[in-house]
DNA sequence: CTCATAAGTTAGGTCAACCTAAAACAAAAG
DNA sequence: CTTTTGTTTTAGGTTGACCTAACTTATGAG
């Protein structure tokens, strides 16, 4: 009764040794591992929306206990990854920021591959990418982004970092924030909840898709757009959830 | 001084919890670890060549101390993997075999997709495909293969699993057994050895090339060969490690 | 300014997968 | 039938990544 208590992703652990050896490449970076990575990700995402990653946001992200962040980010920080002060919170260093956007590009370049090579439903690759984000080499990534154009975001619409770790990091506002009559071109939608995903896919809310706020119910009611392929209404939370960038009304 | 002190591969420890809680279908198997189907690759690689599977072997074959493979080999047959009894080597059970034939198609399918769908040369597929194999999902694997016709071999000739445990397992003859004036076509390589695979790729030997062996020196001498495209040499050593199919003469 | 609460940390523990060194065993050689 | 040899196993240890429980620190309310 002891193993598996808590619903949790079967563990995967310690590298496969298979024939390690000889000539590693260790001009770069020397390698994380996966739950380093998965650390750096989301900080990266914390520090985005709001200054330094707190202990509690962290563990939350990672769905892992707060106590064991403390310890990871000591070691983090001993490895000149984080800046980490006690009770204070984390920020990254210039070197964790690279290999979180190292990461960041892999998990997204593959999303992309994934839906326009293979033709995954954009609502199915993302733990699809979570698992081999870690797996994949660079090389790979580079000939997978090659292979489908040189994409520029992943199919939700977020920025993907080029090879050298430059990223847009515009902020979108949201269709909650949308004026009455306001056109607005719908820019980026979360890539984690699944459902989410296939519900505004049969809306035809989708990136790049223009979309005019038509109406506004009061208290927070529902917002009714107009769009190329008809009219449809959307309930405050999932508005808040689409990111848009505001056209010429 | 501690850390990283046997040029290891890198650790890639528990898998990311990130986000899982709700519902995996668990009507299949429970998704084994890296280091568990690396086990059961290297078992079944060893009962195709002889009998049973001895400690040692499995520890030359994975690089690791024999008295890891013994803690090991305990576990999965407890977990009805493998059959085992003490000091007389294992063998896999149908479970066991079911699950490396799993592994080894995901194996051969990424490899071939690699080469046929991204322009990898065949000597750079193998240590990618290692990695990858244990992070993609059954569905990714299928997309793989139906993307690129359903390939029945990888690129070195081996035979691929079918989506359900079926595989091939037709001993091939080696190029050394051949007879002087046999007419032969490259079935097989190993996938192994990258250099090996580049010098193979520049003589033009590659499965399905026919080519005749004109000339043995005396004493595991050099062999000659006769193929379309020229003559060349090679050495004994090099001919056991090449399957050939006999030709009618 | 004290104190309750929330946030963060330390202490101690588990588990999988490895390790080395030493003991146990099987099989073949004297 | 004993001894040697080589393989296999046991014993005990390490590391990374997690856990729970208990303690510490910061902060906001009275």
């Amino acid at each position: 009764m002891t193993a598996a208590r808590r619903a949790k992703t079967p563990p995967r652990p310690r590298g496969g040794a298979t024939g390690a050896k000889g000539g590693g490449a260790r001009t770069r970076v020397e390698r994380l591992t996966a739950p380093v990575e998965d650390y750096l990700k989301a900080i990266y995402a914390i520090e985005l929306a709001g200054g330094a990653a707190a202990t509690n946001d962290i563990a939350q992200r990672l769905s892992i206990a707060p106590a064991s962040v403390s310890g990871m980010v000591r070691r983090l920080s001993e490895q000149g990854l984080l800046a980490y002060e006690r009770y204070r919170g984390v920020r990254l260093t210039p070197a964790g920021r690279q290999a979180a956007l190292r990461t960041l590009r892999r998990h997204r370049v593959i999303e992309a591959y994934l839906v326009r090579a293979l033709g995954y439903p954009w609502d199915g690759v993302h733990d699809e990418a979570e698992r081999l984000e870690h797996a994949a080499s660079d090389a790979l990534i580079d000939r997978m982004a090659a292979a489908i154009g040189e994409p520029v975001t992943d199919p939700h619409g977020a920025p993907i970092p080029s090879r050298d770790g430059v990223i847009d990091e515009t902020r979108h506002r949201t269709l909650a924030d949308a004026e009455v009559g306001q056109r607005v071109r719908i820019r980026r939608v979360g890539d984690e909840d699944a459902g989410l995903l296939r519900y505004l896919d049969s809306l035809g809310i989708r990136p790049g898709v223009v979309v005019t706020l038509a109406e506004r119910a009061p208290f927070d009611g529902p917002l009714t757009l107009t769009m190329d392929t008809g009219n449809c209404q959307v309930g405050a939370a999932l508005a808040a959830r689409v990111q848009v960038e505001h056209l010429g009304d």
